[in-house]
RNA sequence: GACCCCUUCGUCUAGCCCGGUCUAGGACACAGGGUUUUCAUCCCUGUAACAGGGGUUCAAAUCCCCUAGGGGUCGCCA
């Protein structure tokens, strides 16, 4: 089985197209004679971006996705590129107009866009008149030589256009809905519904995996394999399978794009995804796994996904189950290559690190409950920021006023100062304040969270009283024996 | 406007092809409870859907028709 995909480099590689590769990887992978094509589709050369190309290359490596014939690889069918193909779509489509089924036109776009509007407001469909087909070669020959450049259509037969497409079901079009289309651009480029058949005829691939964006350009190419077949001979050409696939949506239903999010691969992985994870869910918008669960590695995926038993309805992207996934993921991961993960989050925020044993620890103190990368940033602040007790809140002095909180912490920081430093020791002392007081449960443990972190909840208090070091906790507890209570301490 | 596609819990989906096993299953989210000093984790419980209307049938989420809504295409974009 030989598949393809074929992004046009004109940005990052958004999420709807990273799931259209997905499964034409996993289709690859199903078979061992399988193979995937990367192929460039690049002929329109004022919307190309070198810089994407290469960031396309990117993001299929990091989402581990690798491919058997491309720009870049080369194989059999080279070029990959389609910007370095066109004398091979000049001379196909030269054979098409040999053949009668394509034909020069000289209307301008201005001519076409005024004929279309009309046609419209008669409502007769915005379909190309043909004015141009029955132009003899003298007056083909006086346009030219006004200067005018011809493009070169593809001439519609009549009748339908029908196709069982493997998601979609049998689909049907008539073709006097379809106007002549446009192959050969006036510079002699093509176009894309005749680039990718050409393509994907000469690199033989059986099936065609993409969006369902596509399903209505399908009738053309078509079209296009039809006219070759009967130029070439029908055991020459091999209309491949087609599979659409639906859309990813946003939240609102319209079609995914910037405004919802981090929607490309490469913004995931800035925000601290975990490429099997993105796989992993990606894989199941729009299908589900027999047995229900929802874990899966590639290797469960390439067995178990068949094209044919995906949704055919569009998928609303969900970055709340993402972040379940994600923090699966997460989970698996070791604590020394949990900390390698989030490691460069924290390298951004500017905080200082140079403690990197003290910050490790933090790190795995709070791993539970992060579920994408930068959110270990969240987590971590409570260590990094300022003591700054202009910052409490309603919420927080509510805490500190409660009748038994100014005597908890006084005794807190009397009781710290001679404490062994260690989680036994510390907790040992929060247990005398308990029995002394009878003071127990929240009522003793926030008052002393307040009064050191700032913060009404965090991670478990004594592990991070700890971490913060004795002169620290005790500089704080002074602070707000002090400044708060107006209790002096020595 | 024309043509094509789509429509099950808030979200992803199972079931639909081959009507009864569906008082519609699972997962995420949410709510409640338990564990935990708190948060998170973990465990348990719960709320919640067949777009609407007609048919066919003893029986319809499942088959047929219509309507509505959403999306796509109609480019010298891909």
């Amino acid at each position: 089985m030989r598949v393809r995909f074929a992004p046009s480099p004109t940005g990052d590689l958004h999420f709807g197209n990273a799931r259209t590769a997905i499964l034409n990887w996993i289709v690859a992978r199903k078979t061992e004679d399988g193979k995937f094509i990367l192929r460039i589709e690049d002929t329109d050369k004022d919307r190309n971006d070198p810089e994407a190309e290469k960031g396309i290359y990117e993001a299929l490596k990091w989402l581990g996705i690798d491919w058997d014939e491309g720009p870049d690889i080369g194989g059999p069918f080279h070029p990959y590129r389609q910007s370095e193909s066109f004398d091979i779509y000049q001379k196909y489509a030269s054979l098409l107009k040999e053949n009668g089924f394509a034909y020069e036109c000289f209307c301008t776009e201005e001519e076409l866009e005024k004929r279309k509007k009309k046609a419209l407001e008669e409502g007769r469909p915005p379909i190309y008149d043909r004015k141009c087909l029955y132009l003899s070669e003298e007056e083909k020959q006086k346009l030219r030589e006004q200067g005018r450049k011809p493009v070169l259509r593809f001439f519609v037969r009549e009748g339908e256009v029908r196709f069982n497409d493997k998601i979609k079901g049998d689909v049907v079009f008539e073709t006097k809905n379809i106007s002549d289309f446009i192959i050969l651009r006036s510079d002699g480029s093509p176009t894309y519904n005749f680039a990718v058949v050409i393509d994907d005829f000469r690199m033989k691939i059986d099936l065609v995996i993409r969006g369902d964006d596509h399903l209505a350009n399908t009738p053309k190419q078509i079209l296009v394999y039809e006219a070759l077949s009967k130029i070439l001979g029908e055991d020459k050409v091999k209309i491949p399978e087609f599979a659409h696939i639906p859309m990813i949506l946003g939240p609102d239903r319209s079609k995914l794009s910037k405004r919802h999010g981090a929607v490309s691969v490469k913004r995931a992985k800035e925000k601290g995804y975990l490429p099997e994870a993105l796989f992993n869910y990606l894989s199941l918008l729009g299908w589900s796994s027999p047995t229900g669960e929802e874990i899966l590695s590639k290797e469960r995926l390439i067995k178990e996904v068949e094209i044919d038993r995906i949704s055919s309805a569009a998928a609303v992207f969900d970055f709340t189950k993402l972040n379940w996934i994600n923090q699966e993921y997460l989970k698996k991961l070791s604590d020394r290559e949990f900390i390698e993960f989030v490691w460069p989050f924290l390298e951004k925020t500017g905080w200082d690190l140079s403690d990197r044993k003290k910050v490790e620890k933090m790190i795995l103190l709070v791993r539970d409950g992060v579920s994408f990368g930068e959110e270990i940033v969240k987590y971590l602040e409570v260590f990094f920021k300022e003591f700054d007790i202009t910052q409490l809140n309603d919420k927080l002095k509510e805490v500190l006023d409660w009748e038994s909180s100014k005597i908890v912490i006084e005794e807190f920081y009397k009781k710290l100062k001679d404490a062994e430093w260690t989680k036994e020791g510390v907790f040992a002392k929060i247990k005398e304040i308990q029995k002394e007081n009878k003071i127990k449960g929240k009522f003793l443990y926030m008052p002393i969270r307040v009064a050191t972190t700032l913060e009404e909840h965090g991670p478990d208090l004594v592990e991070v009283i700890l971490i913060f070091g004795k002169d620290e906790i005790l500089k704080r507890l002074k602070i707000i024996l002090k400044e708060y209570y107006k209790i002096e301490v020595d």
